[in-house]
DNA sequence: GCCACCGGTGGC
DNA sequence: GCCACCGGTGGC
């Protein structure tokens, strides 16, 4: 299970994060191209259940992709913490700052060289992600049917089509995305709980709070345990 | 002129 | 009803 939080506006690339937290940073950027607005990833320790900071985008699809047969655990995470154990409080502590969404498992890394972009919408707009691809090239690609006449034209050895998705998470949050009028349109509808099918939890994070994150945080809102769909 | 962002819709 | 796909456009 994973989650990440959104930061708004500046170009972040959690991919270069070298240390435990990723920070905003523009640095290999040579346009204002943007990036994602993602700026944390989190995965949940499928032993205690508690959620894991990842240090790298990279090593999150890493994660992602392969985590129905290779489960996370807090264990994995002693590559960038050394010290870290199921006795650790959880990372994430959820005081409501946070947005929370569902990613999917078992998405592919993107081919060397080729950059999977995902890009968070405003609230209350018709959608609730966008996904692309940046191809070598930097061209960026909007749908599979885009990358395949991109391949039809550049030959990029030893890429298929299967290593790409423009699958986008879900938002945890109900009413993220508005509603398309429907017949039966009742306003409150409480039925709508979000119930992943073991699948991934994502958070991103309002603007102009991109950089507090909550290691080992006090006020642990004990277990972030279950599936974040409570109600 | 470009492109990030958003909405609409055809096809399933 | 959903979502993959793509067109439009405002802001730069």
């Amino acid at each position: 299970m994973q989650l990440f939080k959104e930061m708004e506006g500046s170009a972040l690339n959690a991919a270069t994060g070298t240390g435990n937290i990723p920070c905003p940073s523009s640095s290999n950027k040579k346009s204002k191209r943007v990036s994602d607005n993602v700026s944390a990833y989190t995965v949940q320790c499928a032993k205690c259940s508690k959620w894991r900071f990842i240090p790298t985008k990279e090593k999150y699809e890493e994660i992602r992709e392969k985590i129905a047969e290779l489960p996370f655990l807090c264990e994995t995470a002693r590559e960038w913490r050394p010290d870290i154990t199921c006795e650790e409080e959880t990372d994430l502590v959820r005081d409501g700052s946070w947005n929370w969404a569902i990613d999917k498992p078992c998405i592919p890394q993107p081919p060397p060289g080729w950059q999977r972009i995902l890009r968070i919408r405003a609230r209350g707009g018709t959608k609730f992600a966008d996904l692309y691809y940046d191809a070598p090239s930097g061209k960026r690609l909007r749908s599979m049917q885009e990358v395949q006449s991109y391949m039809h034209e550049h030959s990029e050895p030893g890429v298929t089509l299967s290593q790409f998705s423009f699958q986008i998470p879900e938002p945890l949050e109900e009413n993220y995305v508005r509603k398309r009028r429907t017949s039966s349109a009742t306003l409150n509808d409480m039925s709508g709980a979000v119930v992943p099918v073991a699948a991934t939890p994502i958070s991103w994070i309002p603007p102009d709070q991109s950089r507090d994150f909550h290691f080992g945080g006090e006020r642990n809102s004990t277990s972030d345990a279950e599936a974040p769909a409570e109600s």
